[in-house]
DNA sequence: GCTCAAAAATGAGTATGCTCAGAAAAATGG
DNA sequence: CCATTTTTCTGAGCATACTCATTTTTGAGC
């Protein structure tokens, strides 16, 4: 047999670390971290990634094996703190609540987490829209399995007859993300005037889409004018 | 009076073009010729600002002047025509046509412009959502003055007694303006399967816009079904 | 025409994102 | 324990977007 010095932990294939696993991990989350502190404190225009290899303790050329542009680098920030907001929010959904309510509740999160740093929001939305599919297509993934999501919540509420039974669920959730989404944007981007909240906003938008255009919906919303 | 040499055109404070002022626009519009063919022959990321430079017969510095960014010079190339289609497109509008079928009308213009070149037009996108505006705020305010071309549209039909009478007309705007965008980065990034075609999507986004999703909707858009 | 101030143009220089040939480190095998 | 292969790391170097001190051009007053 061959002499292990630290026999402890012999390599086991289900879940073997590895010295170089456990290096490659280490070294990720140290970039992560480099980044992120950088971006914050500098904004990231202002950050080179000299800095930020110098800060992780790496060679400028190994940033770039565990990213392949600056701006994944952000993606490498921001994307972890995204979901977890995506999966705290759907966990503690108002399974009662009506649908735009519940709608609210989810986005809120969102809009939450990017009001920590807007500059920093914007750069990474436009990169997580923008951002050429690597090997495999994560991106739009993403996407993808958020719409479904947000279908399911559509769905659900078809089941207490808040909507209707002809309703397609795949379309209604695009288009909620839809207006979520440009939302979000002109928001970040202080077209919704400065300091402005996004809340009414968004919950305009939304009630249109859960009322219609049609002159024969009328009461779903509550308020309605007189006809000139 | 000031010895005018060429005393046929004195300069008028009204249309006074000016030797200075004549010489820019005309370097302006080599630059934009030389930008428009290099991106559209070798792509935006492969043509350099240098390239550009020669090809338009200016200095490499001079470029800056008429573009901060080599982005602005993508900017400069498509505005343009962006521009154009929207007012042909809405001199062209089908005036007595159902609100659906003057928003595909519309939509369809930029579509086929984007659809030349779909590469390019990604990258316009981007720039034209994200870039920030300059001294005085000239992105955001082209948006808004679409949005409220479309608000436009969606108050000619509620005369015609196709849309309810209480409709917020602005939102109503922002949210067609919100589904088309959505959809349109969708296509140009291929989310929609490549060569897909984006008319049925957007047609079925925008119905479900105009009949809401609603159990006391129904009737709106043509074919309804029985609940279950 | 000549002089001079203002505007515009220039291109060498700078900063920085990213590459790549070679070095170092880890696994593999005897 | 050493030899060999495979993987990972590295920083000098490259490409290029953009800057800025200097030069050139324009137009007005005399």
């Amino acid at each position: 047999m061959v002499t292990s010095r630290r026999g402890s932990a012999p390599p086991k294939a289900a879940e073997a670390p590895g010295l170089r696993e456990r290096n490659k991990q280490e070294k990720l989350e140290r970039i992560r971290e480099a980044a992120r502190e950088l971006f914050a404190s500098k904004g990231f225009a202002e950050t080179t990634t000299r800095e930020i290899a110098e800060r992780a303790g790496v060679g400028t050329g190994t940033l770039f094996l565990y990213a392949r542009t600056k701006e994944e680098l952000l993606m490498l920030v921001l994307a972890e703190k995204v979901e977890a907001v995506q999966e705290e929010r759907f966990r503690t959904l108002p399974t009662r609540a009506p649908l735009l309510e519940q709608l609210l509740h989810v986005f809120e999160g969102f809009f939450r987490l990017y009001a920590k740093d807007p500059a920093l929001a914007r750069m990474f939305i436009r990169e997580a829209l923008f951002m050429e599919p690597g090997p495999a297509g994560e991106r739009l993934q993403l996407e993808r399995a958020f719409a479904a999501r947000l279908a399911g919540l559509v769905a659900a509420a078809r089941e207490r007859g808040e909507v209707a039974g002809d309703v397609d669920l795949e379309m209604a959730g695009f288009n909620f993300f839809s207006l979520y989404l440009t939302t979000l944007m002109g928001w970040l981007s202080g077209a919704l005037g400065p300091g402005d909240s996004w809340r009414p906003v968004l919950e305009r938008s939304f009630a249109l889409q859960l009322k219609g255009l049609g002159p024969g919906a009328g009461t779903s919303g509550g308020n309605r004018r007189r006809r000139s």
